[in-house]
DNA sequence: GATGAATGAGGATTCATTCAT
DNA sequence: CATGAATGAATCCTCATTCAT
């Protein structure tokens, strides 16, 4: 964790300092041990200490263990979506090169930060925790895959896209995200051995099938075409 | 679990048989219930209720809680993967077939039982159980990829795909499905709302962008040519 | 506890037996102990280890300590006041006979019995425990106050008491026997010293105080003549 | 609580003022939430709120929970008895008016006031401060037993009382007190429903009881004739 | 074999108490 | 002095595991 104000400015400000900064160590340290060990693995007194406080302290910002994952799962989710969103304000260019940069804009915002956690935490925790699932679904799932959805539309609007099923599109987009970050943190379960993936390249070969896979072929009647 | 003795030979046999059956009802009914709730959230007494039991009466069959995670993966991964794996061996057709014929039976050997289920759980605990894991990786994750592997190298032999990345290519094969067991074992957190993915159409429209997106372009070149 | 079946009948009913016999051990233990010590102040585990067993089997057979708490309450209660009250459905005699009957009765089947303790428990607990004190309430100081105010009521209707306001007469009544109550559970907190109330001389000379004071003098008016 | 400096001084000795009364405002809050709810029950925290300081400011007042406890015992007991006590000095008039003005007065002295309470906290927490409990009975109930007595005793030398145990009158004076108080601290655990005792009321309707239960009857021998 | 009563180690949570600011 | 963040011992409660019947 390598923070930028480690020197502190002066000692009276030292607990005050500390004070703000808790919560979010805490999340941070939850975070990690809940995507390792899971919810009910993970002891509160381990989350303390990889937060170096004692038990007590832990309670005295979240009340109860339950609470503290419901922080975690909002703590990690906000406002990371909403970032990867506006990224597309200004964003200009053709349907497959919106679809590269949803992709590598995702990896950078998302995948590649603690937060990619999150997904196997949220598979693993669903159905023990469902108002935390439904905040997810409802802050995470529909809003991520809308802008998929958007982008893929305006592909075969414009007749970079061949016309199919755009739910279908959807998931062979989020699919291979989706198992990316889940190679991330399940030791081998999803990729042999002990090999990690490559990011970059993992995304870069993923596009490059599913841009194919999307694509006009020779036969394929263009969209205005057909509508003819 | 259809079981080669269901004709009763003798009343006596009765009791007889239910004691056979004992192992395979509590395997069963751990793993639904892992699957659900995760392992650690899982009382072996709800497990023991589920199976017909009483709690004294799995550790019976299982000397812990451990084991009987263990056993639920092995007994849920046994002959599942030779199964779908042998049914290659006469198998005549083109790579592409080959893909589909993958996808399909794969789906009905595995994907459409409880043994999807396996998925999730191994994803949850397999930092908990590295040994397990370990298993899971060996006798599923290695030779369900190698069989992908081979399929698409045959593919790219016979100058019906692209040449690209293989493990690539086998990722983007491992992902939708992947992602399509999961859908079903985590409410909502996969797949927006309480929409279920037909698994079918699902499969289908996956394999059309995959096989889509591994063949041959106008411009590329043959595989032989390649070399030449 | 000496119990008469000491001897045991057949080893296999051992242990059946002390399942049944387990709720009441620990509702035993846990008056003693909380009229002892206060609701809070006692842990689980003595009663547990007053009772002879360990701490999670007192969980097997209450739901919660507050739940013992109530269980101790109502256990304590069921029955006895419909005793005492039942004492009366036959007697013949004088109201003061009543009245002495009423109290030495009293003596007999509550006061003298660890639910004496109860008074000091609920007085310490009410605030603690809304719903138990209600119910407390309910079966213990309503049917007990009803019974002698009809027992004052008739001594004045027969005109062998005063006409003096009913309320007051039956605190005359009750006070002391709270305070004898009272006196045995709270280490010289009500009496002088070590002094210990000999109950029987103690409820004979409240009640001659009590009867002398609740009868008629000479110049009091006799009921009947008071009407005309 | 009319303290002699309501007065005050200069704008400078304000803080000062706060600062001398912070034990006396904190052994108040002490006293209604250990009443309310029992000392176990209370925290120390809601103690320091009620008084309007932080947790910390408490404890360098009291250096623990049960001083606290103790303090609030001794300063509520301080000076009421010696008070009520020297009521009687000059008091001239019968044993009758005696004990009627030494009801009264105790009312109004303490049963009246917070003190009340301490009736409550004591019959509670007599066995967990055997100390504070022995202070109480060697304070409170000796002189007030005592002082009772002696006017008891000189009703019975004036001839104005029977000749009865002097302990069992002296009972059958305290009894209704105690009841008085700890029905105004008990939510209905002494006193039917929601009903509130009216003091004056009852502190008439049971010192007529008592007087007219201690008077001579016709056929008692005054106390000079019995020596004879 | 089967049962379920009993156990007690383990973990969440509370709260009196300390102490740096 | 006053504060309130931090502590950790104490306690309730859970649940895997044992074992007498």
């Amino acid at each position: 964790m390598p923070s930028p104000n480690d020197h502190i400015p002066a000692p009276s400000a030292r607990r005050e300092r500390r004070k703000e900064a808790r919560p979010g160590e805490l999340l941070n340290a939850a975070l990690d041990l809940f995507v390792e060990k899971g919810f009910a693995a993970t002891r509160v007194e381990e989350v303390a200490a990889r937060a170096g406080v004692s038990k007590g302290t832990l309670f005295l910002y979240f009340p109860s263990k339950d609470e503290l994952f419901k922080a975690v799962v909002r703590e990690s989710i906000s406002g990371r979506l909403v970032e990867w969103n506006s990224d597309f304000e200004t964003f200009q260019g053709t349907a497959c090169e919106m679809l590269g940069y949803c992709m590598t804009s995702w990896w950078e915002r998302v995948g590649a930060t603690k937060a990619s956690g999150l997904t196997k935490l949220m598979i693993s925790e669903a159905s023990n925790f469902p108002d935390i699932a439904a905040f997810y679904q409802h802050e995470v799932i529909q809003p991520g895959q809308a802008l998929i959805r958007r982008v893929l539309q305006r592909g075969m609007e414009r007749g970079e896209f061949r016309q199919i099923d755009l739910d279908s599109a959807v998931y062979s987009v989020v699919s291979p995200m989706v198992f990316l970050m889940l190679s991330r943190h399940s030791q081998g379960v999803c990729v042999s051995d002990q090999v990690t993936l490559d990011p970059k390249k993992y995304i870069a070969a993923q596009l490059g099938i599913i841009l194919n896979g999307l694509s006009l072929r020779p036969g394929d009647a263009a969209p205005d075409e057909k509508k003819v």
